[in-house]
DNA sequence: CTTGACCTTCCAGTAACTGGAAACCGTAGG
DNA sequence: CCTACGGTTTCCAGTTACTGGAAGGTCAAG
């Protein structure tokens, strides 16, 4: 398929999935035009880079992940110990996005002007305490 | 407190704390010797900031979110909109982030070498369809 | 009173896009 | 067959959000 029906399938601007094709991130084929041609594998693949992105990774952790899904030495223990890091950061951003909205929710609900910006109610979802 | 201090609370280097300053997201105090002097309040809003880029909001969603949190202005009805929006947000990365989280552990735990790129289980949750 | 850790500003570089120009491809209408 | 137009190509420049480094001021400890 053509980049703008694989743009469309992925949720991506076919000018950032030229870009990633730039830094490697995707090999697709070409036409006998010139024009890329992109399998429903690739779709995959853009649409996890896609979601990824969007979830604060950066294209490198994505570049790794990909080495995951479709990769022949997926059983290695390198890169698995690398799926097994991935998720549990992923377990911090879940916990995260769900303290934001509780956050938002009480703001949205609640603290109509009554509250001050330090209404402890809001300290305590903001989370406290040093990080990293 | 100084930014150092500030940047140890609030997980974010002290270039990034003073490059929002110079966007105008924060405008904390000086002190007489030119240092910028930072209020647990000042802390809040960047563990807000720090928390919400890291999940992939953008900058000026912050800078909305946080006429939220401690504006007098709060209780405007397209502030509240404002919240519900990115409350709705918030929900589909979750949803986003737990279909990740699903895949990865999928991959981690059951594909060692047998399943094709297109297994279908990771097809399933790779997620399928139009974007946006 | 010097040393070292901190702070300041400024300027340059990087990551990840994003927009626009100029030209090619491909189909549908006249 | 010609033309219009929508989609595609490459290339180059601009933007967002930092990040690193230099040159110098501040301050508490020795």
């Amino acid at each position: 398929m053509n980049i703008g029906t694989a743009a469309q399938q992925s949720g991506l601007p076919p000018k950032t999935i030229r870009y990633y094709e730039d830094i490697g991130l995707l090999r697709p084929d070409r036409a006998d035009n010139g024009y890329r041609d992109y399998s429903t594998a690739d779709v995959h693949r853009l649409r996890f880079v896609q979601r990824s992105r969007s979830l604060g990774f950066s294209v490198e952790e994505c570049r790794q992940l990909l080495s995951l899904y479709g990769d022949k030495e997926r059983e290695s223990a390198d890169v698995k110990a690398l799926a097994e890091a991935k998720l549990a950061e992923i377990d911090r951003k879940l916990a995260e996005l769900a303290g934001l909205r509780d956050m938002l929710r009480h703001l949205a609900d609640h603290c109509n002007g009554d509250d001050r910006p330090d209404c402890p109610i809001i300290d305590g979802l903001a989370g406290h305490g040093t990080v990293q």
